[in-house]
DNA sequence: ATCATTTTGAGACAGCTTATCAATTTCAAC
DNA sequence: GTTGAAATTGATAAGCTGTCTCAAAATGAT
């Protein structure tokens, strides 16, 4: 199928599978490989992105795929208002947030040495850290008048 | 009422409710109280504990009012699980979670170093913070086996 | 190809939160 | 202290996400 562009996270699925006696299917194929393609993602949107080419996938079986790449260390459950968001693992790069409470405008950052200091907290805790959220509110220059 | 404990937080909401034509009711000041006693609480949870004083207090008034209270920077809701977890605020200056994503445990903590870096990011980009928030999610010891 | 086992899809169901609305309360103006 | 417009409340209905159910289909070892 599709290049080998997926191959690494293929073969952790199917070690996966093949550990707890599950098979692999032509949806969880497909539903990785939509996945790995995205940073994050909802079940529902996911839903609507395959159902122009596959009309019959139940969102059922997204969900179930999506928890099934959280088991096999792939993917990561993040509740997010009202829905959960789906993290994409293997995807680096991640970007913190700074939010105008005034405006709304959201800025974009990345600081190393700030996810260094969480480390170092994660580890004091005998924490392993999968991911994290960093959201900074408060007033841009604009909207402090 | 209830001896001179949280006359700062009663004042930040008086404040607001003044400035967006809000009225102070019995039920805030019954709930704004029973909130500031916590660390952070689900609403039901503070349903539940209200009831054996106030049995006719409705959950619907519980969830508006702890979403009144985040609007008016008293609280912030926290999403994990199914449930929204409410946080004071003011409790201790601000603390920040490590979140297990295998058994859920929520460890606190505090750091300097990571706050004065966020200071940094923020005047950088010209923004004054008026609060943040920061999640880290992984294993913890037990969950890591 | 066979067949026990797993998976799927569709909808029912469950848990948490918000919307609805008549009755009540607040509070500013008398 | 009354009055009355506007906001709030309580009870419950409705909405949203996510999981469960189960008959039909797909998988994969033999």
């Amino acid at each position: 199928m599709a290049s080998g562009k997926h191959v690494k996270e293929m073969e952790t699925l199917k070690e996966h599978l093949a550990k707890h006696q599950l098979k692999f299917t032509r949806q969880r194929e497909l539903i990785l490989g939509a996945f790995l393609r995205q940073e994050h993602i909802t079940a529902e949107a996911m839903y609507h992105q395959l159902a122009k080419t596959d009309p019959h996938l139940g969102l059922a079986t997204i969900y179930r795929t999506l928890n099934l790449f959280c088991d096999a260390g792939l993917a990561q459950a993040r509740h997010f208002g009202s829905q959960t968001q789906y993290d994409n693992i293997s995807h680096k790069g991640h970007h913190d947030h700074l939010i105008c409470t005034g405006c709304g405008k959201i800025v974009e950052f990345e600081n190393c040495d700030i996810e260094r200091l969480q480390e170092e907290v994660a580890v004091r805790n005998g924490f392993t850290i999968q991911t994290h959220r960093l959201e900074l509110y408060g007033l841009c220059s604009r909207c402090r008048h």
